[in-house]
DNA sequence: GGCCAATTTGGTAGCGCTACCATCCCGGTT
DNA sequence: AACCGGGATGGTAGCGCTACCAAATTGGCC
């Protein structure tokens, strides 16, 4: 006699529970879950019945291994605590907590080598869809990415040659919005100032340059960067450094708003008054850049708006109808504040 | 004869396979990824010179549903944008980086149903270990917790009934330093200004309450909350509120770091002086505070090394060692800056 | 030299679920 | 009345891995 296993923990019900319960096949519980319509009206009742009184759930795991597919969305993101991904995040989350589909997020640390591990570890999962920031993925990440099996969106940019589909904005178009409109104010000694310029800063930078070229006005000595990571504080630093390198600066586009912050307090400490002998410009309309004081212009971005989208877009194409438009381009929107209003 | 099937999309390498090239069994090759000290180093070789060359990589579903034990950390945070929660967040991923364990995460809104039903959703997945924020669960909730049969840590607060393990620090605590501070620097009529209201702000303003009543300082008057979720804005309304009930503040102690930065902008705004007519402390000590001008009083608390030692304590007891300590009080610490130097 | 314990390796039998195919039943045709 | 097509239901055989136990091998000791 074979005795049954007891391996598992709380002996949970399994689905030949509830087949023996409701008096059908196992198979037929399975499609009463999956595809109710493909069951007579009679025998889901009974089913969802057993279903109600086990308590049974089903096991995502045995679910993964028999149909080869696992309910899951990867999401690779370089940053948890950066305001900007964090609302992406939550966008997905909560376009997804209807769903049966779980999210496994993967922090890159804004490292390709790191995208490409984590990556490495999504694939065996065989995840439902797959969302990753950005469009500069190494050859190998691309690779992995083309070869999954699923719909890919990468998110928070757009460019020409998505992997499948995209969901963001042009970076270098906010950057140059951001400058004419600096330009337009009147100001003329414009700097750029930019902490960890990861491959999205570059563009806003590229915009940035654009547009000082354009004017005639652009001069190296004016852009003050570093790979160190964003912060409120270095914003204060970075602009104590170009102040020293160009004494007659006049206004400031920053890489993010924690940088136009910083900035700000700095103005403040130093008694510079803004925006009149300093225009300042952030990127991302953090909620706090329309309450500081004074205001502060910031190119808003729609984060949360490119989390959604993206999974809709995935559920799209999960669901067979793959999305005309594989390139969305969600926009940006400049926000005139005080700061930068001579 | 039986066909291969071919259901698995790329075919991509089972143990199986890895097995009959190194010419050993398959539990050997499952062994020697495992436990390789139980297998000889002459085998583990052969094993990882296979593994190396048909880039095998076990299938995590799989392997859950056989061990029937995910590789797998569940951590629930009520907010995914609050940077608080984006800093124990960060902890976690970065002490799991290095392990084979995976991170389910779940955002519950700061809503103990929810809470109920990602619990609800997690269990099936016999997760390797939980990790939840707070220490208010509903009784289902607790009783799932109790019953998930894996290590649970409870964070953010302490508390004196931990279902599992705890990390974390008195917000009474935290509440009550915050508000002495303020009255030894001479403040007297000082406000309380709080928004969300979750159960840690709750014990926050009872520690206010206390410090208060102690100096017999106490006047509900002086107390504005609202259960609206927290933002810089937000800050700034609630004290044009507080003053406008009581004309004669001299000083608030801020819910979070958000609302004493609105306070901060408010003040500006309205030309108050700040620390002279004001005073503001604020509560977990962001970057931004120490950077503000006038730089803001806050208490720091230790949000990223909360997520680091939960996942130390959850990894201990998995090994089998479970901690003696299993509350484990981090502490936080008043950064007396100027906005509270009268 | 023989025996026992410890160590290393392998075979078998599932884990809980679903893909595939077979079966059954029904009403409509010829 | 025999036949046929289509929808509903069920049986079988795995998905890729590991728990459990058995077998083989080694080494130490009397």
């Amino acid at each position: 006699m074979i005795k049954p296993r007891s391996r598992r923990g709380g002996g949970r019900p399994t689905i030949a529970d509830v087949a023996r319960k409701a008096g059908v096949g196992a198979i037929t519980v399975s499609r009463a879950l999956r595809e109710p319509e493909r069951v007579s009206e009679e025998l889901r009742r009974q089913i969802q019945a057993a279903v109600d009184e086990l308590g049974y759930v089903p096991d995502p795991n045995a679910r993964a291994l028999a149909s080869a597919r696992a309910e899951v969305f990867g999401v690779l993101v370089p940053s948890l605590t950066n305001n900007v991904f964090a609302e992406v995040v939550r966008g997905i989350y909560d376009s997804l907590s209807d769903s049966p589909f779980r999210i496994q997020l993967g922090n890159t640390h804004y490292s390709g080598l790191e995208e490409e591990r984590l990556l490495q570890v999504f694939a065996p999962q065989r995840p439902a869809a797959l969302i990753v920031a950005g469009i500069d993925q190494t050859p190998t990440s691309r690779k992995l990415l083309e070869n999954a099996g699923c719909p890919v969106v990468q998110v928070m940019e757009t460019g020409p040659d998505p992997v499948d589909m995209m969901v963001g904005f042009s970076h270098l178009d906010g950057g140059r919005a951001a400058t004419e409109h600096l330009i337009e104010a009147g100001y003329r000694r414009i700097g750029f100032i930019g902490a960890r310029m990861d491959p999205r800063s570059q563009r806003r930078l590229a915009g940035y340059r654009a547009a000082m070229e354009v004017a005639g006005l652009f001069d190296p000595r004016l852009v003050t960067t570093t790979p160190v990571p964003s912060s409120v504080s270095l914003g204060r630093e970075l602009f104590r450094d170009a102040l020293a390198k160009v004494p007659t600066l006049d206004a400031v586009f920053c890489n993010n708003d924690d940088i136009a912050l910083g900035v700000l307090f700095e103005c403040h400490r130093a008694s510079i008054d803004v925006p009149k002998t300093i225009g300042i410009v952030g990127f991302n309309d953090l909620d706090m850049m329309q309450v500081a004081f004074p205001s502060i212009t910031s190119v808003r971005t729609h984060r949360y708006e490119i989390g959604r989208r993206a999974v809709a877009m995935a559920l799209a194409a999960i669901a067979g109808n793959r999305p005309e438009q594989r390139v969305v381009d969600l926009g940006f929107e400049l926000k005139r504040r005080e700061s930068s209003a001579r």
